[in-house]
DNA sequence: CCCAGTACTTTGCATTGCAAGGTAGCTTAA
DNA sequence: TTAAGCTACCTTGCAATGCAAAGTACTGGG
């Protein structure tokens, strides 16, 4: 009887994780610590344990590549970027969401007869 | 490889799915086939499957009741209506639907450095 | 009676986010 | 050079849950 939003939160989060993270590395190639904050800045709580395995479906896909890259401070770093593929799926990702947007609109505000 | 736009679709449907399935239901009690073609409609395809135990969940977490009604043809209906509970609930998940919108058009706008 | 239609229910599977724990490179300081 | 601490990446096991598919049951028409 537990009412508990987060879990609904975390719910609809899950939905969006994948479409979030191929916009974040749209703007700039970047690594798994990149992601994270700027998805935590955004309030997308996400942690480690859910992303390394995602990034690496997704470039199993094929939707991502990456390279190795050394740090100033600390271990080396992949850099993930999206291919071509990445590129179109995000932009079909970008209608998906919007329809989305559209339906859940439209569920919700229609009024009773 | 493949490149399953259908895949994620589902994926971010079923993260709005009870927010949906309680806001038709508070326009109107309803029974199942009410449900699903009002989703339908919004192109939320949903199926028997996922929707019959997701209304026994809801029942069973006190968000929603129902009521046993004679159909003219077939056999009875169950209709479900919002408890007050549910009522409440569902309020808040207008505030998280809300919130979510915005985490993400914040992840997928912003511009590179 | 059977058949078709409607409605509700159940089972088993696959996906996947997440908590928790593990491995390893690098820097700093004693 | 050794230890501590941080950063980064990876893995394991679990729990939740949508969905396909099959099952049960009530109703009315031919």
């Amino acid at each position: 009887m537990e009412m508990n939003t987060e879990k609904v939160r975390s719910q609809m989060r899950k939905g969006v994780l994948e479409y979030c993270i191929l916009s974040v590395i749209k703007n700039n190639d970047a690594y798994a610590s990149d992601i994270l904050d700027t998805l935590k800045e955004a309030k997308l709580i996400v942690v480690e344990g859910t992303l390394y395995p995602l990034l690496t479906r997704l470039k199993n896909e094929g939707l991502l590549h990456y390279r190795w890259e050394e740090s100033a401070s600390g271990p080396p770093r992949k850099y993930y970027g999206l291919t071509e593929i990445g590129q179109k799926f995000l932009n079909e990702l970008d209608t998906t969401w919007k329809e989305l947007v559209t339906a859940v609109e439209l569920t919700t505000s229609k009024k009773s007869k």
